[in-house]
DNA sequence: GTCTATACACTGATAGAC
DNA sequence: GTCTATCAGTGTATAGAC
């Protein structure tokens, strides 16, 4: 019988299946938007039934929403490299470093974020207020603390913060600007070096923790 | 009889008209993605019946193609101030106020601007392939100039540019966030002032434009 | 030149067979 | 649990009255 084989290939089928559904949905909604994805296009990317997807997923918009959790939270995590560091340097050094790697690896992903930032966040807001905010704020004081330790210079640390974000997204969310200026071909290996380089640079002498070269 | 106010009404109502669809298609798009607009939210915004928007504009693509190429025309004589500086401090700085004010002025154009290069610029490709492409090349070979007279620290001139790109249009692409984290309300004039300043500070001295800050 | 009415395609979602 | 067949609603675009 299939009676030992039923349990598990369902359980671990299913939740495989959900991942590689949220994976096509994620590079679909990145291609086309929203309102332009059509749950047959992800349906054929993720070689499903179009039904099927409305029985992992009820409807569009709750496919859409895990996509867009899914992305925050990496997001989130990445950010922790500002905690777990000994000063300012290191810290912001390592977020640029976690962040660059996060539009490489995950472009569609922060594709998805920032068309949903675009579009007035409608259905992410409750995390914009909450988590966010919080994250935001905590990550404030800390500089604000760094700064009034004397040991970065004076700046708003607001408005640091967004440089750092759209910096390094830009990154990811404007890749096929970056391509065609690239000559029609992807970053290398040591595009991406000196991309994340430079962005190190400029910032971080600009802050007062690289010292100006000659 | 009619016949004197008919020429220059229809003249100058044509191409008034014609403003005045192109305007609400812009906030339409902006806010919803090519997708998500419609042409019927695009007619009620303009206060017009929807066949009327296919008079003027035969497609919904020929509509938002004349809004992108609009919103890139508009940034691109806005880039015009770096080639009247004198200099590397005043023409970067002029070009981040300049850039700064569009995104404040025009948060809507640039909104489709980058959704339209998010999603691959379907429509734009050309553009960025050509004019694009010729003014990117021609302000790294001011900048290089600039380093090699020794006048600013030698820094990548294609990762500065991205730099000012992405810092400056964050504050119109993520308008929504950062009025979310700034309590929920837009930015006062003297929000505006210290986000221009704190850009200019951080970028200016990290390329050696402004001395470090004690 | 401008608008009303309508054609036709395609969307998200579901009912029901397997 | 999974898929085939189908529905109701909405989208772009146009034909034709004014």
């Amino acid at each position: 019988m299939n009676v030992e084989t039923k349990p598990p290939r369902q359980k671990e089928g299913r939740k495989a299946r959900e991942a590689r559904i949220l994976l096509a949905a994620e590079k679909v909604f990145a291609e086309a938007g929203f309102g332009g994805a059509t749950m047959q296009l992800i349906a054929d990317m993720a070689d499903l039934p179009k039904a099927s997807l409305h029985y992992y997923f009820p409807t569009k918009e709750s496919l859409y929403r895990q996509v867009v959790e899914k992305i925050f939270h990496i997001w989130l995590r990445a950010a922790d490299v500002f905690d777990s560091a000994s000063g300012p340097a290191e810290g912001i050094a390592a977020y640029i470093d976690a962040k660059m790697e996060l539009s490489r690896a995950y472009p569609a992903g922060s594709k998805v974020w920032a068309s949903e930032v675009l579009h007035g966040a409608p259905v992410i807001q409750d995390y914009l207020e909450t988590t966010l905010a919080d994250w935001t704020e905590g990550r404030m004081k800390v500089i604000q603390a760094w700064i009034d330790e004397g040991r970065m210079t004076p700046v708003n640390p607001r408005h640091l913060l967004y440089m750092l974000w759209a910096t390094t997204q830009h990154y990811a969310d404007f890749s096929h600007q970056i391509e065609t200026l690239n000559g029609g071909t992807p970053l290398s290996e040591a595009d991406w070096a000196e991309a994340k380089r430079s962005v190190k640079q400029i910032i971080l002498t600009g802050i007062g923790l690289e010292p100006p070269q000659p």
